[in-house]
DNA sequence: TAAAATAGTTATAATAGTTAACAGTTGAAT
DNA sequence: ATTCAACTGTTAACTATTATAACTATTTTA
């Protein structure tokens, strides 16, 4: 009776656990991009997200908000920054002129794969006390949770 | 030779899926946060958290500002809204009078349950999805990461 | 006991978000 | 074909959140 067996134990472990897994972990990497990003770069975090969208394929502002989950206002003046940083250039879409298309300039595709090495090198120096069999652990939950997205 | 076997591949699939599972996640269950916080008690996700911390044990405002990594003077001012609000009070600490202690309100506590009662209901409905087998390699996952916390 | 360190607050300024209103563009229903 | 609805992106006005710096009060330490 110390195992759990019902899947409904199973799921409330889960969900009691991620309050002291997930936002811990999150603050920890946000803190080591600010700190690389605002640092080196100065750019914020936000603005790092929305240049890995940019990077991921998400190319209008529409889109952007819609996963970032703020209004398109937001974003504009957002990108707005990024335009005068000369990291993101806005380009007109001629199939569908209410489009812009966003896209990286060089200088800002350059900066952010740095930073995406520093982070994965940090990364991989923290998760390396782990056993291969926890980091396996680790791979299968993440395609779990994957599954759980809306769409 | 599909699988990997190394432990630099292993550190490297985490690293890589990183980026396409847990922010998602996070921005998932913050905009859960935010619509029932939000609409049904008028507190935003952050004041949510500064609530939630205060339950789990810390009790003053450098303690809060370290946790979240924000100025004191940023918690100086999210506290203040939360105690017009009545959800939380601020003690004098006669051990130490440098200290204002920070607790939970009657009010503050059975808000900060609710809201977690709810937020947990969403929460297994949604990984309702998942076999036990992928249940399960989440909450190992869970404990492993927990490893790899500072301090 | 004087000096340094700590907790918390206030004032000011910058940043980032919101809603509302608007212009331009496209698609769809008559 | 034309009008109407829907969508993209922007601006304006406002609010909220954060940081920095200066300050008070208190405690610790040298």
């Amino acid at each position: 009776m110390d195992e759990p067996v019902t899947k409904e134990d199973l799921l409330n472990q889960v969900a009691n656990g991620f309050w002291e897994t997930f936002p811990p972990y999150w603050n920890m990497v946000r803190a080591h991009i600010r700190q690389v990003a605002a640092d080196n770069f100065g750019i914020t975090v936000e603005q790092f997200h929305i240049l890995r969208q940019i990077r991921r394929g998400i190319h209008s502002g529409s889109e952007l908000a819609a996963e970032k989950r703020i209004s398109r206002a937001a974003i504009s003046k957002a990108v707005d920054t990024l335009v005068n940083q000369n990291l993101v250039s806005r380009q007109e879409n001629p199939q569908d002129r209410r489009f812009t298309r966003l896209e990286l300039t060089a200088e800002g595709a350059t900066l952010l794969a740095v930073i995406f090495d520093e982070t994965r090198s940090w990364m991989k120096r923290n998760l390396d006390y782990l056993s291969e069999t926890e980091l396996e652990s680790i791979i299968r939950a993440m395609a779990a949770l994957k599954k759980t997205f809306p769409e």
